[in-house]
DNA sequence: AGAGTAGAGATTGTTCAACAATCCTGCAAG
DNA sequence: CTTGCAGGATTGTTGAACAATCTCTACTCT
């Protein structure tokens, strides 16, 4: 959600559009503002949780203390709660009314049910890349060439957790391409959940691995417009993955 | 999001209709139980402020003073923050930094967003229906037939805010269907989305009565499980309804 | 001994009052 | 007309306090 780290100051952009160059730009600083602005402390609190979470450090099931927590983030208790109900609404953490909040554990019906909507969302992106914008311009697709590349070295360095990481943000970026500010909150809020399943799993090279070259090749496809063929593999692909993730699910 | 509780063991099956109807009634015992249960200060804050939203009583671009309402709403200031987050994820109410909390003030391109999602999940649910659920049991649409008919009693008493509300919620329970937690969890922050625009659009009457009859037209179609029409309708339906909407807005 | 119960201790839910940080308004100066 | 600067108002955050609820232990009774 966050991360994308100070893209500006690249200097060059003179061209031959000076006004757009400007647009361009002031839209590259407003958004470094509004990353500046964001900081309030519940929302640095609920980063840090977040990380926690994603990463494996609390695994599912586990309490968060109130008490605890106002010590280690040294916030107090009701700037804490507002971290957590952030949290709550993405999916990473779940309420019990006086027993406190819990990282949830997920079921076999939840990677179901997380499938069925990533195969609506992303295959219907595809789609509606070829009806409304056939004429994509590369630049759209740097994101998703940079995220396949740092699946690719992450995975020579023997490091899944990281090629898992960067194949998650493939498919946010994938999404991105349809311009829909709630689609793209709906797939944060997926993946997010989706991350809470890996930390079960024994074997993260088994379920990342295959994936890398798959998702180079449905880059390809998109380079070269072949959006319906795309669609149609995007498709198996995550047909694919839910029955990788299911089978180690069973088997954990 | 909880509920799930009671589940537990009812007793084994005693005679086979004797054990549904039992479990029928613990089912709605827990329902009001976690209802009740559910009762703390933010989110009983949270109900009024929405329906306050959702009924026009806040408009668009409103600000929501934090002292004012903790006197009107007798709730404490972190209580009604709480409240505040409840309704920002909801898309109900947004947060500027420093500057407080406003009802969202829709754009055109909200409601192509808003749209787009509508018909990827809700025609996705329909040809959901034809694969996964063809001996979809009568009984499940029943909700839906309600829904019509509270929306034709409406039409008749010329009561169009409410005849809105039945519309919505027919679709609502459309995408019940799929039995999906994660649908319907979005199609609630869509829909309560889509309300906010109902109130800077001065014609009612013409916006919502010319989908009375083809909701009823939709629901015949699912009991006479002819899926693939009920697809097509439905999407030409949304087509309709969305060029509806940004008529009504252009207008205003 | 085992089941049920009462109560102590711990945790969460909520309130209140205070202070710090930020925004907005109006006014003066260039 | 813009820029810079108080002053007042609103939000962000804290800490302490109390009420409500849960959990676990120890006790009573059969």
């Amino acid at each position: 959600m966050v991360s994308d780290d100070l893209e500006m100051s690249t200097g060059g952009a003179e061209g031959t559009e000076q006004g757009t160059a400007r647009q361009a730009w002031l839209r590259t600083v407003a958004a470094d503002v509004a990353r500046l602005d964001r900081s309030s402390s519940a929302e640095r609190a609920a980063d840090i949780l977040r990380r926690s979470i994603t990463e494996g450090a609390l695994p599912p099931g586990a309490q968060l203390s109130e008490i605890e927590l106002t010590e280690v983030l040294e916030v107090s208790r009701n700037t804490l709660r507002e971290a957590f109900r952030l949290l709550t609404h993405e999916g990473l953490l779940v309420y019990k009314l006086h027993r406190g909040v819990f990282v949830p554990e997920l079921e076999e019906r939840d990677v179901v049910d997380l499938y069925r909507l990533r195969r609506v969302l992303e295959v219907d992106v595809i789609r509606g890349l070829a009806e409304r914008d056939p004429e994509l311009p590369a630049s759209r697709l740097e994101p998703l060439h940079d995220d396949v590349e740092a699946a690719e070295v992450a995975a020579l360095a023997d490091r899944w957790p990281a090629v898992g990481t960067a194949n998650m943000r493939f498919h946010e970026h994938l999404i991105g391409l349809a311009d829909s500010a709630r689609m793209d909150a709906m797939t944060g809020r997926l993946l997010a959940e989706l991350r809470l399943l890996f930390h079960v799993i024994a074997t993260p090279r088994e379920l990342h691995e295959p994936y890398i070259v798959r998702n180079r090749g449905l880059l390809e496809l998109l380079e070269t417009r072949k959006y319906e063929q795309a669609a149609v593999d995007l498709h198996q692909y995550l047909l694919d993955s839910e029955q990788g993730i299911l089978e180690a699910f069973r088997a954990r």
